[in-house]
Formats: structure tokens, C-alpha cells, sequence
DNA sequence: GTGAAACGGAACGAAACATTCCGCTCGGTT
DNA sequence: AACCGAGCGGAATGTTTCGTTCCGTTTCAC
């Protein structure tokens, strides 16, 4: 096996990106989308997909937990940065740039989940919270770590046709929810419980 | 024809709302639905159904346009009141309150709209504008009256099984958005363009 | 008592879709 | 150079879902 840079294994691998990356684009659109979507949008036959994957509830689950990864990873690196604003901040951005939250929820409910993505999902939470702990103090009273899910599921909300404006968007109203969670305004009420989050991972 | 309170005919005006209502319950829960789940969800027969509206297309044109309808009713209503911070913060609870903006928003493309839809989402844009305007000078420089759209867009992410409670939860970030609209932060980015939040009125 | 408005729900036909299958292409190996 | 099979494109298949139609029944209105 050599490897020649138009080679036949070199394209397959090439395809794994391709295919992963149609998929997030597709689903990420719309979750219910067929899969032959996902083969157009990556320039392959259907064959191509089903190569990789015994059906489509695997690619989803595949989809979600490498979202759920990348949350976590996220939340890591930015919690290296020494100042708790600056990591809390990084941290949000990068989630809300990439828009894994979109990934890891819009698209739960639509496979059965394994318990490896139970666990990750937990380790993901407490790493998210662990931030949030950081920068508790320079927030108004009655926030909690539960808001960061809700926040990242309005900046999901955000949506155009071209990511590029999108990302902007997204930024602009992350920094007024951000302003507006250390603005001293009326007293909020009751932040959402920690059970009336997970909802979503149930079964459809 | 008497009036009989178990009349047929009672009954059959009766369900016009029961069938609107659960229309709205179900399409808004699930935009891709299927008829019959609105009929369940009415406790009524197909039949009923298709006396009403010539076709699925049809209820989902009513139930968008009779949406407008509210938007521009509550803006005309909150209008009246005199002080300016009120009048805006009224509209955007109400609206909120009643999940008009995904009546509109997430239906549309659904249907061929009509041209009324077209002039009453004109008249919508400008009530709105017209009470954004007035409270203009209370908010923080670069915002503009597309911001309002994306407020809306933000809060009807906000989602859970239990209806009550999800009102609850938009009305907490609501709250925290316009707390982020006034407060004196970071310059904003470039808002949203006239012609980027259009997008969604076209056919899918 | 009769006609029809209103309706429930089965039946029908079309469309959408996940998955399978067959045949072709070439890179890799001998 | 001949060959093998990984990798693939896309048609074919079987199934499910769904919009719409149809028919028999009930129940008012007159």
C-alpha cells in the first residue's frame, strides 16, 4: 500500500471529513432532512454513507456525540485561561460559533443514545458548570448554570442563510444576554430546575 | 333554525375554535405534523377537518395570517398606552406570551402565502417599528428596530413540555434581553439588514 | 317524517424514504 | 500484466407516512 495523494484509500479518508460535514450542514438545517440530502450535499452516492454507517440513526448518533465532544473540549480549553470572565466568555463563543449546541440538542431524540453519551453528557454539564461557578459573582442575583443551556439555545435560534452572518448575529445578541445577565435590573424569577432541561434527551 | 345549546349547529361552531386551537397546539409543536395529528389532537374526525379547509396548505395559511392578525393587534393595543417603555415592554410580553412569532415565523414557507399576508406583514413591520421608535432613545447605541424580530426569534426558542412554564421561562430572558438592550456595554456589531430577516417567507 | 348538514373513520393513492443490490472503476498487489 | 476487491454511484425495492376522498351514520332543522 502505497500512498499515492490521489489514491483510492486517500479519497475514502478525504470522504470520512466530507460526509461528516455534509451531515452537520444538513441535519443541522433540518433534522428530520433523508439521507440521500446528505449524500448530495457531500458530492457522493448513497453508498459512500452506508460504507461507513449500518443506517441513519448511526450517523445522527455519531453527529450528536462528536458535538457533545467538541463541548467538552471546548469547555477545557477555555477553562485553562487563567481570568473567569475571559474563560467563561471564550467558552460560550466558541460553543455558539461552531454551533454545537444546535448538534448536541436539536438533534437528540432522533436515535437512541449510548451510554457513553450519557456519561459525556454529564461530564459535559459539570464542565460547563464549573466555569459558570467562576464567574457567578460578576452576575445579577438568581441566575444559575441552568440559564447557560437556555442561552445557548437562543443563540442556536439564531439563524440565516449564511453561516458567516450568522456567526456575527449570534455574537451580537451572546453579548446582550451577556450584558443583561450582569445588569442590576428587576429581580428575575425562577430559573429553569435542573430536570426541566432534560426532557429533550427522551425518546420521540 | 333555534339556538339549541347541543344544536348541531353549537357544536360545529364550537369546533371551528377547538380545531384552530389544536392546530395551533400541534403545527407549533411540530410544523411537519401530519393533518391527522390535529384532528386527534381535536378530538375530532378527519371529516371535520376537511369541511373547514380545502386542504392542509389552507389551515396552515389561516393559522399564519390569523397570527399576524394578533401581532398587529397587540402592537395596535399597546400602543394606547402613554408611557413609552410600557407600551413597548407590553407588546413584546404579549407576543411573547403567545407564541405568535413561531404562528409566523416557522410556519411561513409552508404555504403560498397570500397578497394580504404580504400588505398585513408590511403593517406588522411598521406597528412594531412605530413602538420600537418611542422607546429608542432608553436603548443603547446600535440598536435598531430588526432587533426586535430576533428577540422574538431568541424567546420562541425558549421550549419546554409545560406550556405554562415556558411562558415563564421567555418572559425571564426577555427580561434579560432588554436588560442587555439598555445596559451600557461593548459597542454591538452590525445589526441584522432589512433584507436578512426575509428569508424565511420564501416558498421551502 | 324527511332531507341534508356534520361527522367519524376506513380506504385509497401518491410521495417520501431507509435500505439493499448490482455493476463498474481502479488502486494496490503479486 | 493480470487480477482482486475496496470503494462507490445510483437504480430498485419494500415500507411507512400522509393528504385526500368516500361512504355510512347520526342528529338537527323544518
Amino acid at each position: 500500500m502505497t500512498s499515492s495523494s490521489a489514491g483510492r484509500r486517500r479519497q475514502a479518508a478525504r470522504n470520512d471529513e466530507t460526509i461528516l460535514a455534509a451531515a452537520r450542514e444538513v441535519f443541522l438545517a433540518d433534522p428530520k432532512a433523508p439521507i440521500a440530502a446528505v449524500a448530495e450535499r457531500a458530492g457522493v452516492g448513497i453508498s459512500a454513507l452506508y460504507r461507513r454507517y449500518p443506517g441513519k440513526e448511526d450517523l445522527l448518533r455519531t453527529l450528536c456525540h462528536d458535538g457533545l465532544r467538541q463541548f467538552i473540549a471546548e469547555a477545557e480549553d477555555a477553562a485553562r485561561h487563567p481570568d473567569d470572565w475571559t474563560a467563561f466568555t471564550t467558552f460560550l463563543r466558541a460553543v455558539v460559533d461552531a454551533d454545537v449546541h444546535s448538534l448536541t440538542v436539536h438533534l437528540a431524540g432522533t436515535f437512541t443514545p449510548s451510554e457513553q453519551m450519557h456519561a459525556d453528557a454529564v461530564a459535559a454539564s459539570g464542565r460547563a458548570t464549573a466555569l459558570f461557578d467562576r464567574v457567578r459573582p460578576h452576575l445579577r442575583p438568581g441566575v444559575t448554570a441552568a440559564d447557560i443551556t437556555m442561552v445557548l439555545e437562543m443563540c442556536a435560534a439564531v439563524r440565516l442563510p449564511d453561516p458567516g452572518r450568522t456567526r456575527q448575529l449570534r455574537r451580537r445578541y451572546l453579548a446582550v444576554l451577556l450584558d443583561g445577565f450582569q445588569a442590576h435590573g428587576e429581580p428575575l424569577g425562577s430559573p429553569p430546575a435542573e430536570g426541566e432541561l432534560n426532557w429533550r434527551w427522551q425518546q420521540r
